[in-house]
DNA sequence: TAAAAGATCCCCT
DNA sequence: GGGGATCTTTTAT
């Protein structure tokens, strides 16, 4: 039986969180579930990529907020996108979820996400998760440790030597490898 | 008040 | 591999 990850589990650095987090499960409340396979660390008010850079605004108050919470923001106008936020509170990190290797619940993840057109890309990347699992922004905020969403530990360990590169899609601090994902996995959004 | 950028995806070539 | 869609948020004037 997975145990859900505790409290003490996200009390820590977007850095350090984000390459344990992979193969975890993100667990939906109907049924639907991932392996997480990719991550980036955004790492608040020293990360010039991150939403918190500059500071709490209206749309990034979430991600200043205990850890453990959800963070989802809207991309491009148009897509959902889900962080676990992490360190303490105030501090604005978090860790986005990039890919999931599709676990259960496939059958409503294939009715959400009519585009995939393989099992394949049902949750490679991010906005592709988020509708595949029914996440919107009136999750955001919400506490992983009560749901409707949880983050849960089946006793797969995270891989020893992740693969680490840039981050997708930023165009500051480029540089910096802080985008890991599990080796040998076809559920990556790119490798 | 206006303008530009944006942690993406999909379809086309 | 490249560009358009699409619209919110943020920043500049």
């Amino acid at each position: 039986m997975p145990d859900l990850l505790p409290k003490d589990f996200y009390r820590r650095s977007a850095v350090e969180l984000g390459p344990q987090l992979l193969n975890k499960l993100l667990v939906g409340p109907d049924g639907r579930s991932g392996r997480i396979v990719e991550v980036e660390a955004y790492c608040g008010q020293d990360d010039p990529a991150s939403h918190s850079f500059r500071g709490r605004t209206a749309r990034n108050t979430s991600m200043f907020g205990p850890p453990g919470l959800l963070y989802v923001y809207l991309s491009y106008g148009i897509h959902w996108c889900a962080n676990v936020v992490c360190g303490l509170p105030g501090e604005g990190t978090a860790v986005l979820i990039r890919a999931l290797q599709p676990v259960a619940g496939l059958a409503s993840m294939r009715l959400a996400r009519p585009k995939a057109q393989r099992d394949l890309d049902l949750c490679r990347g991010p906005a592709r998760l988020a509708q595949a699992l029914g996440i919107t922004g009136t999750h955001d905020g919400t506490d992983l440790l009560a749901g409707p969403f949880r983050v849960l530990d089946d006793g797969t360990p995270s891989p020893l030597h992740p693969v680490a590169s840039s981050r997708i899609g930023i165009s500051r601090a480029v540089e910096l490898q802080w985008r890991w994902y599990v080796p040998d996995t076809r559920y990556v959004s790119r490798l």
